[in-house]
DNA sequence: ACCTGAACACCGTTCAAGT
DNA sequence: ACCTGAACACCGTTCAAGT
């Protein structure tokens, strides 16, 4: 009777928190296809039909998760100007979703109503409407810096991809993609020279650069349509 | 012997065309989730293992079919304004991408050189570079069109989805929905006021009107750094 | 109330073996 | 050259049964 382990106490169930903080861990670290319902169990020393007490399917699993990053982009002072608070807001968006790149993918099929993404776009419309815009111009102005920043972010995760098939595999691959890539410089002008100018630029640097160029027009153009009322 | 069916003959060979027909059908109707090596296989009367003569994997299959939809943007005249040509480029861009909502979780996880990516982005490119845009300029203001439409869409699909959890089961999810956005009322009440002029706009139109704007505002801004050299 | 263990109906991928 | 059939190592989800 001493061999037969205690009890597990009260202290040993799960909490919701514990899932989702193992599965944000695991998708960081591996993505989706690294993430079961399994392995969740597994990293929480637990048989994986006791995830289903605490959480519907693992698609629930997914939206608490989402959520969860959500809540560490930094909303800017109230007290700052509008332009500066509307892109520190954008950059701060930008940097969660490059910590967790596979949120990326969920933001276009999860439905997105958690605290955090909500309280998120109440910053935004609070900025927005400081800034003087109101009614239908509100929602389209804080849609333009969204779209804007997860679309950016779509952009350098697949450069990022590109370049990850590049890499690996180097000897083969950089024998077939001579041929093709002789092809591209032929049918390609335009496509070609900016390839040999970008060649051998930073990934992050040069995304970071196109997000901030980008996110300048966009607000020179909301600037533009505050004065004209 | 007249029993023994008659040998297939050579016309029964898959092609890789066939294989990212079916595989894109399949993505149209059900999505990511209904997509599998066996029912592909299957759809064209064969084994699962068949495919791996004409595809590395799974993944070389998505690329395929990335690339296949990617096909369907409509290049416009080069004769055009660069303004209108860039906003029916991108007008075509979105459409093509809301018939086939797949593709964006694609566009942020597969390496994207198909040939269709690249004449995409080759015509973009030579609108932009024929309305003066140069070098590291160029870049950004293709990129920035671009970013734009993938967000917009991304943005809109996941509306569509909340609107999809919000229909099934109308009874139970809207009682319990209704302590939730009453707490939203009270904390966040810009959200409030812009849910409450939103809740009966269609989806479809409202996201199109939005995209129009943003993409207004971008171009203003890009036009406004052209006149500025 | 909370978890196990086993089961069900699936997956992607490999590979000998056939034709 | 092209395909089958079977196998391997996985999945998400359910649910009686235990404690």
């Amino acid at each position: 009777m001493w061999l037969r382990p205690e009890r597990p106490p009260r202290d040993r169930r799960l909490e919701r928190e514990q899932i989702v903080g193992v599965a944000v861990a695991i998708l960081d670290a591996e993505g989706h296809q690294g993430l079961s319902m399994r392995r969740v169990a597994a990293e929480l020393g637990v048989t994986a039909g006791a995830l289903y007490w605490y959480v519907a399917n693992k698609n629930e699993m997914l939206e608490l998760a989402l959520d969860a990053v959500l809540g560490e982009v930094q909303v800017p002072d109230p007290g700052m100007d509008w332009r500066a608070a509307l892109a520190a807001l954008a950059h701060s968006h930008r940097r969660m979703l490059l910590r967790h790149p596979w949120v990326l993918t969920d933001l276009s099929t999860q439905p997105n109503l958690g605290p955090n993404a909500l309280a998120l776009t109440e910053a935004g419309l609070a900025i927005l409407a400081g800034a003087g815009f109101a009614d239908a111009d509100l929602d389209a102005a804080l849609a333009a810096v969204n779209d804007h920043v997860i679309g950016a972010v779509a952009a350098e995760l697949a450069w990022r991809a590109t370049m990850r098939t590049a890499e690996t595999g180097p000897g083969e691959w950089l024998e077939q993609a001579e041929g093709y890539l002789r092809r591209i410089r032929e049918n390609h002008p335009m496509l070609a020279r900016r390839m040999a100018a970008t060649s051998d630029v930073d990934v992050h640097t040069e995304s970071e650069r196109r997000f901030a160029f980008a996110l300048d027009c966009l607000l020179d153009g909301l600037a533009a349509r505050l004065r004209r009322r």
